[in-house]
DNA sequence: TAGATATAGATGTCTAGACAAATATGTAAT
DNA sequence: ATTACATATTTGTCTAGACATCTATATCTA
């Protein structure tokens, strides 16, 4: 490899790997070669092939596991915020195989700021779903969702058998329903969804707040979803 | 500085120096101490302080300028894309000074595609007018607007005085309009826009394709602003 | 006074080496 | 076959030093 004068090498090297990756002689998932291997086939030091796999990692292009190796990052979903977006649909258009699992359900008394989301009593009895979703087995979303009891009574159990809340809700009559708005924030995860997202811990996550209505405009649910940063992108499709 | 066991060091110097910047003792747009003045201070080596540093520039909490320093970084401004946004609300909101100056205005010809989006024929007339739009002396942003030359005849010398669109376009009975939709995407700037905005060229910006329309729908305006991604981010205010 | 030039000061890059921490793997014991 | 342990591999952090590059400032020159 010949340098260029007047770049840094570390960029040279960025380009050069990307160019690798973009024409598939490293592909998505796989692993790099060790930073030893690198910076001995470049014949720089070390710590100058770092620089171009931090750069790399930073455009989101590899991914670094410590003790591992720097592995090729695949591709995010793009996931468009729309007013009838499905995450099965959304999936199933990529050729992935979504699942969406059922962590768990209670009844909880609604607090103040939910029962405003959806229109009932503070204190009314909501249903509270709490899932992961995945595809082809890489969990993508942790939701929580709470959905008044006294409507829908039982879902949790169709839920299970489903595992879509589309599905669940047509036993309830509700054949369509549109989400009413979205609150999109950045955030430091959670241990507990770090973890059920199988994300790093300082890595922030996209969390959005949404709130879904039936036809005639009356909440249905309140969900908050917290999507890998990793592995999703969101799409705002016009406002 | 006592350094705990666990935690990389530079991490913590990181939290140190953003604990400094959240107690005002360095302000935005203020210099920090030079890496090596930092490095004696935390008694450790030069390239752990810049560790630190990388990471808080990589949040776009500080701003490193090779051969001056780094700084604290400005906060960036809200801009919030509902479908009556107007930019000198924004910023006046904000308590800074407004500007827009115009650069050029001249009447061309309607290409197919933005004839289309502003449902007229094409090749008919239209007027070009390209502008920025300044706060407290700082370009925020490049706007091009395309508007139908049979309808606002005139318009650019009504905005060289009045330096609003909006203001502009109640000369045409328009006290109204609303925004139709808007595509975001994330650029590198040409070297022209990197120039007029003050922004590095190898920064990306954000640019907007919008549609205005009048209260009955009407398209009044196809414009493509282009945002200085250091000043600015972009807020979805539901959808 | 204006402009060119030298100098100092600041960040950027590269090398070299030593350990630490996390992961993977092979081996021995059960 | 499974578990536990030791070992090797791989990335992460920290130190040290040398220059390069860019910027600001002082100084000299016309």
């Amino acid at each position: 490899m010949k340098w260029q004068k007047g770049e840094a090498i570390w960029k040279q090297i960025e380009r050069q790997l990307l160019r690798d990756i973009a024409q598939g002689i490293f592909k998505p998932g796989e692993k790099l070669p060790t930073e030893n291997e690198l910076a001995k086939r470049f014949e720089v030091n070390r710590h100058t092939v770092r620089s171009a796999i931090a750069a790399l990692t930073e455009a989101n292009v590899t991914r670094v596991e410590q003790g591992r190796g720097t592995f090729v990052q695949e591709a995010l979903l793009d996931y468009p915020l729309g007013s009838r977006t499905r995450f099965s649909q959304i999936v199933t258009g990529r050729h992935r195989l979504p699942d969406k699992q059922l962590i768990k359900s209670e009844v909880i008394d609604a607090s103040k700021a939910i029962a405003k989301h959806l229109d009932v009593p503070i204190g009314s009895a909501l249903i509270y779903l709490e899932s992961i979703s995945v595809a082809d087995d890489i969990p993508l979303a942790h939701s929580i969702s709470y959905l008044p009891q006294n409507r829908f009574k039982g879902i949790d159990q169709i839920f299970i058998e489903t595992k879509s809340l589309t599905e669940s809700l047509k036993s309830y009559g509700i054949y369509d329903y549109t989400r009413k708005q979205t609150r999109i924030i950045a955030q430091i995860p959670s241990a507990k969804v770090a973890n059920l997202l199988k994300q790093a811990k300082n890595k922030p996550i996209l969390q959005t707040e949404s709130i879904d209505v039936d036809v005639v405009g009356k909440p249905i649910e309140f969900g908050i979803t917290s999507f890998s940063s990793d592995r999703v992108q969101l799409l705002v499709q016009g406002n």
